[in-house]
DNA sequence: CTGTGCCCCTAG
DNA sequence: TGAGCTAGGGGCACAG
């Protein structure tokens, strides 16, 4: 916060940082667009109350401040009050506008406590002391402003010449068309070695940092203009990187942070990076006190600092650690993007990079990381390799997994900063497109107090009837359900009707409707929802997407396409989410309830449809928003066919835009109990190669140690895909054996009762149906790493078998005994690990 | 031995 | 003020 001559009052300073065309770093300062919000005016409010109102509101913000620095304190911390008619977006106005006060004040700081002032009460002049319930007071300030100069995340800005200090000469171009690209933005990937003791983890109280690996590279292109590898002592030449070395610590640090100011990144990345690297840097540089190291950020005067953060949601669980601000720069932490948008058996670099690059770390062990930085250049040199491998694979996997552009079609879709998609929930990303579409009708967001309540009823989980398919298995989906539903039925924040609503506006039974909860909405003839505008815009966005990205040859544009129509998806589904979200920012249960219940009432009467016009199907399962119909016609094509017409003749039945798809065939299925199944998958017909596809099995959670998932999956492939569910007892039976008779390191295993149980289910007749259910028995090692030596265990490669159909499960045999030695190996390494 | 509450992870 | 939602299987500790 600044005063800036020619403007009436301090105002705070936004500062953008972008790239032109050319790849030249530009920051903007703009100065002039202050924070305001709402408050709902009491009855008998007017021009005249406005005066007194603000002298009241002004003086009681001055005296909350003092003994704060009076050099921060603005002249002015009310800017001004103005009437405005608006309406609240929560619930059926019938059209009425309310009175509201426009609130501006000088700082975003000063909004939280004029917001909790007013609505506790404050004098209105001779209407006595009124508590005025407050209205878009909790906008992030970087939302409104955005939402106000109508720019979206990471769009291209136009400014006039001259004219750029005024936020208000900004132009944002929406992103399509010669605005579709991006510019070379400058990506920054970096690693750290340390010098640990043994056995201890690196403390930067005491631990040098002995290497610091950097890589840049320009967004776009193939490789990177950039590798330097920083070391501690000197170091032999490595090919094509360029080599710094230097006797002291100090210097070495003082250097690298010079070169990060330099090379002015737009984008730091690397592994681990927020939780480990640069906290370990910024402290180790505390430690050894260079001064100038912490300036890693783009403004002048601001260093970066390391802060606590704890995260918690429920979708992404607790998540704790620290983070690094540095302004004007993104951190951009491939671990946590990874954490965030894959699951993974393990995140390991070495493990990530196996599979999304087929690529490996290089081989050096943590322990002798100190040995090979106290040998010579050589083995510095292998350290330094090392390390600049480390720095690489962060850049490889961004490119790989697009998350950059991903992030940037996100930031551009949902309207927020793209940092804000990195350190923030889902929520924000709906209120600011909530935001947006309601300035254009003249809506306001209420601020509510969040109060835990009942939970809602979810969806319907159709009673599977469990057993083995030999016929196929035809999968229709509604596709994005729970978006079309709160279109076909206008359910809305603005068009829900409180009991008794119907009365004071005049409504008749056509101009509502009542949900399968009880709840009632207006149709859109008596007015359009915003919620289902948005969801629309989003919904026809995307299907222009798949069409352009249908037509685009260019790889880069496609890239952006495709990133752009995932974007739009994942925020149309989070709509519901949202209104839903109990301690969240504008929660809405009748809406969600009545989601949930159209829901259950649609898979119902899907089933009922189906069942009832088509004989020869029948509904074996479905769940939320798919119904799995076993059909009687001996090939897939038929089967997709067959599937194509009931979904066609299902739709019908429903009001648009809701419309049920076929999706694929499963020929066989196994279907084992409620989310839990596999099958071999005919996507969209016949054409391409089928693929085993398993759900919610120990093959793909990731609780189970790897044996339980790969014995799960072997047996599987076996039954599904050779069709030789013998073979596959005999598999499961054997790495059995191999366990019980220590064939297998069963150290790392917990063995629970249930896997002999199993060992002998698994001998009776027609036991391959029961076979992924009792093979959980193997369970994570708390102590061990993923272990289980032989991992990939060499299919048998047994001719294809006609396999009998079966319905219902077999009978789980008697148990015999646990052989003892068995047990005791079992229990006394279960005992180990407690220790 | 069974029931219950908690945790983890998945399906959608 | 910061955090999308529910349904459901299965392990496991613990009470009775």
């Amino acid at each position: 916060p600044r005063g800036f001559p020619g403007w009436p009052h301090p105002s705070p300073i936004l500062r953008m940082f972008g790239v032109t065309g050319e790849g030249h770093s530009v920051c903007l300062h703009l100065h002039g667009f202050s924070p305001y919000f709402y408050v709902l005016a009491p009855p008998g409010a007017g021009e005249a109350h406005l005066e007194p109102l603000e002298r009241e509101l002004e003086a009681a913000l001055r005296r909350e401040q003092r003994g704060g620095n009076p050099k921060f304190q603005p002249p002015k911390n009310v800017l001004g009050l103005t009437l405005v008619r608006k309406q609240s977006i929560l619930g059926f106005q019938g059209g009425l506008q309310s009175l509201f006060v426009r609130v501006g004040v000088s700082l975003p700081r000063l909004v939280a406590p004029a917001r909790r002032l007013l609505e506790r009460g404050l004098r209105w002049g001779n209407l006595g002391v009124q508590p005025a319930p407050p209205f878009e007071a909790n906008i992030d300030f970087e939302i409104r402003f955005m939402a106000d100069s109508g720019l979206v995340g990471c769009c291209w800005v136009e400014l006039p010449p001259g004219g750029f200090r005024c936020w208000g000469a900004l132009r944002g171009h929406p992103p399509e068309g010669a605005w579709l690209g991006l510019p070379p933005l400058r990506l920054l990937s970096f690693d750290i070695e340390c010098a640990g003791r043994k056995g201890v983890f690196p403390e930067p109280q005491q631990d040098p940092v002995i290497a610091i690996a950097a890589v840049a590279l320009r967004q776009g292109a193939r490789e990177p203009f950039l590798r330097v590898v920083f070391t501690l002592r000197s170091c032999a030449a490595l090919r094509g990187a360029t080599v710094r070395s230097f006797e002291s610590e100090r210097e070495l640090l003082q250097s690298w942070a010079e070169f990060v100011r330099i090379v002015d990144p737009d984008v730091v990345t690397g592994y681990n990076i927020h939780n480990f690297d640069l906290p370990y840097l910024i402290q180790r540089a505390q430690v050894l006190q260079v001064e100038s190291f912490p300036y890693l950020g783009r403004v002048r005067g601001v260093p970066s600092q390391v802060r606590d953060s704890a995260f918690q949601s429920r979708q992404l669980g607790r998540r704790e650690g620290k983070v690094v601000t540095s302004p004007g720069r993104v951190t951009l932490d491939m671990l946590q993007v990874l954490l965030r948008e894959h699951k993974l058996r393990s995140y390991s670099l070495n493990a990530v990079s196996a599979h999304f690059l087929h690529e490996q770390k290089e081989d050096v062990p943590h322990g002798i990381i100190t040995e090979l930085q106290n040998g010579d250049a050589q083995t510095r040199r292998r350290l330094a390799l090392y390390c600049l491998k480390d720095a690489m694979l962060p850049l490889r996997l961004l490119e790989r997994l697009m998350t950059l552009v991903t992030l940037v079609e996100m930031a551009r879709v949902t309207a927020v900063p793209l940092s804000y998609l990195l350190t923030r929930g889902q929520q924000v990303k709906v209120v600011a497109q909530l935001l947006r579409q309601a300035m254009q009708e003249d809506l306001l967001l209420p601020v509510v107090k969040s109060e835990g309540g009942e939970d809602f009823e979810g969806a319907t989980v159709i009673e599977p009837l469990k057993g083995y398919y030999d016929a196929p298995i035809a999968t229709l989906d509604f596709s994005s359900l729970y978006p079309s539903i709160m279109i076909a039925h206008n359910l809305c924040y603005t068009t829900l009707l409180p009991p008794g609503g119907a009365q004071k506006h005049g409504l008749g039974p056509q101009d509502f409707i009542r949900t399968p909860t009880g709840q009632l909405f207006v149709t859109p003839r008596v007015r359009r929802g915003v919620l289902p505008r948005v969801l629309e815009g989003l919904l026809a966005a995307r299907s222009r997407v798949k069409a352009a990205l249908a037509e685009e040859q260019d790889p880069e544009r496609r890239q952006v396409l495709d990133g752009r129509q995932l974007a739009l998806k994942v925020s149309a589904n989070s709509v519901y989410g949202f209104t839903g979200a109990q301690a969240g920012r504008l929660p809405c249960l009748e809406i969600s309830q009545s989601v949930t219940g159209f829901g259950r009432q649609m898979i119902e009467k899907t089933k009922q449809l189906v069942e009832s016009e088509y004989p020869d199907v029948q509904v074996v399962y479905g769940d939320t928003d798919s119904v799995m119909c076993r059909l009687k016609v001996p090939s897939v094509p038929e089967a997709a066919a067959l599937g194509r017409a009931v979904a066609t003749w299902v739709s019908g039945h429903f009001p648009p835009p809701i419309r049920l798809e076929f999706e694929k065939v499963y020929l066989p299925y196994l279907l084992i109990s409620k989310k839990r199944y596999a099958g071999l998958c005919f996507s969209g017909g016949s054409g391409g190669t089928p693929k085993l596809d398993c759900k919610g099995l120990e093959a793909v959670r990731r609780d189970n140690c790897p044996l339980a998932a790969n014995l799960v999956t072997a047996c599987l492939r076996r039954i599904l895909l050779h069709r030789d569910p013998q073979g596959a007892v005999a598999h499961a039976q054997e790495v059995i054996s191999d366990l019980l008779c220590n064939r297998i390191d069963i150290s790392q295993l917990v063995i629970t009762k249930e896997l002999t149980r199993a060992a002998s289910a698994y001998s009776a007749p027609q036991a391959h149906v029961a076979l992924a259910e009792r093979t959980r028995c193997l369970r994570w090692s708390r102590t061990s790493a993923p272990c289980c030596a032989s991992s990939s265990p060499s299919w048998a490669r047994a001719a294809p078998r006609p396999c009998s159909s079966v319905s219902g499960f077999p009978k789980i045999p008697e148990i015999p005994k646990i052989p003892k030695n068995s047990q005791k190996t079992a229990s006394k390494s279960e005992q180990k690990r407690r220790n």
